[in-house]
DNA sequence: GTGAAAGCGCTAACAG
DNA sequence: CTGTTAGCGCTTTCAC
């Protein structure tokens, strides 16, 4: 059988309460019955039970995450970046696919509610609010990361998309670039539709102007976006750079380049968004917009550990910048 | 405060008791008392604590997945097949990055434990079966996914590496190919040596002689894969095609490739192994080796839930079927 | 059919 | 300093 607290009470002599202030590091305990506790942990190897001490008041130690699919790199890496430091500060992760349907984001919160986690953290493209409204009530903890939620006070962390958009489009215009196209997926997500302003007041910075029909709208996949950038390069007056609103997309637009015998970056520049490994694998390596996972991961995790702790004070939205990385998908516009 | 058992209870005029068994849909409740327990739980929103069921005996309907990296885009396929199934099963998933460092999988492991998971599901790479044995005689059900250990009888599915080098090698020999390296990480890892051992039989069969010094080992990213696949390329008498042990270790060759202009698959063929999105990203797409990842997901999951059920059997090995997924990155040998 | 009561392993007053 | 005790929310005999 399991050995429990009352075990190691029993063997060391003293209460089961002594071994739980022990445990916990409360109270005055003498260091004498302390070593001898710890010595009897040791020996019959000894492991509270989350549970139990779950169930008498305690936290889980478990967040939960809700992300589209962590099959897509970007949520991977961050994914993987959240789970660092939430291990870190002794919390478990539970990871929940939603392929951003609402009644999946509801059923998993549900779910993880239910499991008593401590807290939730949400990169998935919640539409609405309802759902955070609703959180809030329940006084669980929750905190979005890379996704964006203005009509709501909550705590955020993300990358500034709008001054990613803009960067990735001056760089182009930089390079001498006038006929600068976009692809993103759906624009009804915030991060897509900042990328595309900022990208556009890029544009009119620079004296030109913005054309609704190189604004290019596709599913979150590479098929999809092969056939926008195709519909692009395919217009009688096709542009001579596009900046795809991620790295997924970008591949895409390689793709349709490739088919059309279009050479990048001679014929065509790309520049894409997030910088996942995919950026450095692709041939010519990928011009892309940084996100700083790393550091996003960590500081959701932190917040959220805080709220938690009840050392949350004022819901905050932690900003990033992102970062232009210059590889080689990015050159002079063609003159032929 | 939350709405417990106790509140349905009284709320339904009926004891706590007979809540539970609606709720667990065991004895015999009349017809009339079930739907008005159930209204109840309807209306006051209740939801079970996994919590106090799982401490009062119940399973915590959780299981932890152990992986090298979640942000290795194999294990994150890996991984969200796995959670798929399991969230199917009504099963959440912890997720844990080992980095294959053994003491990373020993304190996950123990931690799992003390959440009281039911199972865990064992991806990274033990190279010992110690930590296997122990969580035998814990009676803690687990099951293997995509590594082998065959030292102790264990659940597990995987795919069959051998069948999976030898079907890659012998696809660049029936192209003409009579040259051939192969590169790999760590081979004390037994499918990167399955592998190995199936290219050198399908060499070795084909008249071929087996050359050590075209064996490159390196670690498992692109740096390390471009600089193994560089030394191969600069040999005096440099290999015409690699068997990349994987499709990220290809794409290192790819880019050693490139840097000696040398064309694939032109000059040089190049086969993967995993077929994950790697390999239809990259320029020309790789042929590689295809593991049934879903499939794999599916039965772990499957094969554990089974064990945490008491339906589990004896210890089962599920060896899949590897595929040649026919691409662009190899051709017949170049014959200058 | 239904309910009373013991207990799962631990925490947190409170008493000594 | 240490122990007693009452729960936490739910499951499970065992009576009735």
């Amino acid at each position: 059988m399991k050995v429990t607290i009352y075990d190691i009470a029993k063997e060391a002599g003293v209460s089961i309460a002594t071994v739980s202030k022990v445990i916990n590091q409360i109270g005055r305990i003498s260091e004498e019955t302390r070593t001898k506790v710890y010595s009897v942990m040791e020996s019959l190897n000894y492991k509270p039970s989350v549970i139990a001490s779950a169930l008498a008041g305690k936290q889980t130690f478990t967040m939960g995450l809700l992300l589209p699919d962590l099959a897509n790199l970007f949520f991977a890496e961050v994914a993987r970046s959240i789970e660092n430091r939430a291990h870190e500060l002794g919390f478990s992760l539970v990871i929940c696919n939603t392929d951003n349907h609402l009644e999946k984001e509801e059923h998993y919160i549900s779910l993880l509610e239910q499991k008593s986690v401590d807290g939730i953290i949400i990169a998935t493209g919640v539409r609405n609010d309802d759902i955070l409204k609703k959180l809030t009530k329940k006084k669980l903890p929750f905190a979005l990361i890379a996704r964006d939620m203005p009509t709501i006070a909550v705590d955020i962390v993300l990358v500034d998309d709008y001054l990613g958009g803009y960067m990735a489009a001056a760089h182009l215009i930089e390079q001498g670039h006038t006929k600068i196209a976009v692809i993103a997926e759906d624009t009804r997500v915030m991060s897509s539709s900042e990328r595309i302003r900022g990208y556009r007041y890029a544009l009119e910075e620079a004296g030109l102007t913005y054309r609704p029909d190189w604004v290019e709208v596709c599913d979150f996949n590479v098929p999809g976006s092969r056939d926008a950038a195709g519909r692009l390069l395919d217009l009688q007056e096709a542009p001579s750079a596009i900046f795809a609103c991620n790295d997924l997309l970008a591949i895409g637009v390689f793709q349709a380049a490739r088919e059309r015998n279009l050479s990048i970056p001679g014929h065509l520049s790309v520049i894409g968004f997030d910088n996942t490994m995919f950026a450095s694998i692709v041939d010519p390596p990928l011009t892309t917009i940084s996100q700083p996972i790393q550091d996003m991961g960590r500081q959701v995790v932190d917040i959220l550990s805080k709220n938690i702790n009840g050392f949350g004070g004022n819901k905050q939205r932690v900003v990033l910048s992102p970062e232009l990385v210059v590889r080689s998908s990015v050159s002079k516009p063609d003159t032929r």
